[in-house]
DNA sequence: CGCCATTATGCAACTAGGTGCAAAACAGGG
DNA sequence: CCCTGTTTTGCACCTAGTTGCATAATGGCG
């Protein structure tokens, strides 16, 4: 449940239509948690529904622009959900389970889809650098939004984290070469994992 | 739609039972996408239905385990896939969110999120590292389970990554302690992002 | 045999995100 | 003023994952 929260960030930051908030996500908030515009009027009725946020008095009607401002209750809301316990989510991702199902069906049109996402990784990590060099210049590093930097960081590095995996991955499985299947239909049996079942 | 793919190679490896898998989705499969026995037993029986998995001959009924195997098009539906053009999914992490939030509403209870986290990130790695040994002992290293080691050093390196980061963070947050809002409410208007909206 | 805990399968309802499309308001040109 | 394209909001439906609970079979024990 972290949309609302989303939101409400975002609207404490700046006071907006579900337009501009739909915007902001899509170049900022969005790389952590991205959201359609849909989802995202959606979200604002509920919030205000609940007494959370509130639109500028407009007469409102339907393609009339409303402008959204956090409620005290939202600040409250969102102060709690900061310090609330909650478990990192486990991890989804499906490009390591095509890995695995590769080791059994074999290899073919794996390494063009490592290629492609390794592309795709340096173009993210190109535009976070772009990011950082205008956002937090060197010369007044340690400044006020050390949290800000921190966010953006992490996002460099998962993005080298995956050029780098890539990178390895990619060589192994050029090297390999074992495209058609690894073994004949029927005796998959027990192969993977001799007791621990890695990866 | 990751869950049919995840199934049908675990089948692949090891024809099994519905509850078998979920086992294996527990200690295995599941680090890279988890699933329920209840999810695991809808989806076995859509695969049946759709021709791409069949029971092995025994009288059905309700409570009677029922054993599992791929067919032909099974195997070659997961080929497929492997190969299948399928960009990175978006990151959604909530506790990336959460600073930002911190940012505006003030980081109470915030470092005790941090270091809870990075316990469990580091008990996480420690059972991967566990797996590694077991599994990739150093002396035949550059075996045929090349690829099996690349997915767990996904694992690895990825955990490795949220405590470097947690651990940077961390620091901060403690040492800034700004715990209440960093701001009076209603001045919080064109604070973040000064045009780049970093992070 | 009768009982009970465990194994094994499964349904139903709910939540959250994704997709397609519609409709009201607005802005500008003719 | 009217028409048209764009902005802005929104509904309806669908898919996938989660939660709670139900029910059948099985294996041991008295």
């Amino acid at each position: 449940m972290s949309l609302p929260h989303a939101i409400l960030t975002a609207l404490l930051e700046k006071p907006s239509s579900g337009l501009e908030l739909t915007r902001r996500f899509d170049r900022s908030i969005g790389f952590f948690w991205s959201a359609t515009h849909q989802q995202i009027y959606r979200e604002l009725n509920r919030l205000e529904r609940d007494g959370l946020i509130h639109a500028l008095p407009q007469p409102p009607s339907r393609g009339r622009r409303k402008e959204y401002e956090v409620l005290p209750a939202g600040r409250a809301e969102v102060a709690r959900w900061v310090a609330e316990d909650q478990d990192p989510r486990p991890v989804r991702e499906p490009l390591l389970l095509r890995l695995r199902a590769a080791t059994v069906v074999g290899t073919a049109g794996l390494a063009t889809e490592l290629r492609r996402h390794l592309a795709l990784h340096r173009e993210q990590l190109a535009l976070y650098e772009g990011i950082e060099a205008h956002d937090f210049p060197p010369e007044r590093a340690a400044g006020e939004n050390r949290l800000q930097h921190h966010i953006l960081r992490a996002g460099l590095g998962l993005e080298t984290f995956w050029i780098e995996w890539l990178t390895a991955t990619l060589a192994d499985v050029e090297a390999g070469g074992s495209d058609g299947a690894a073994r004949g239909p029927g005796e998959a049996a027990g192969v993977q994992g001799s007791g621990g079942e890695a990866g």
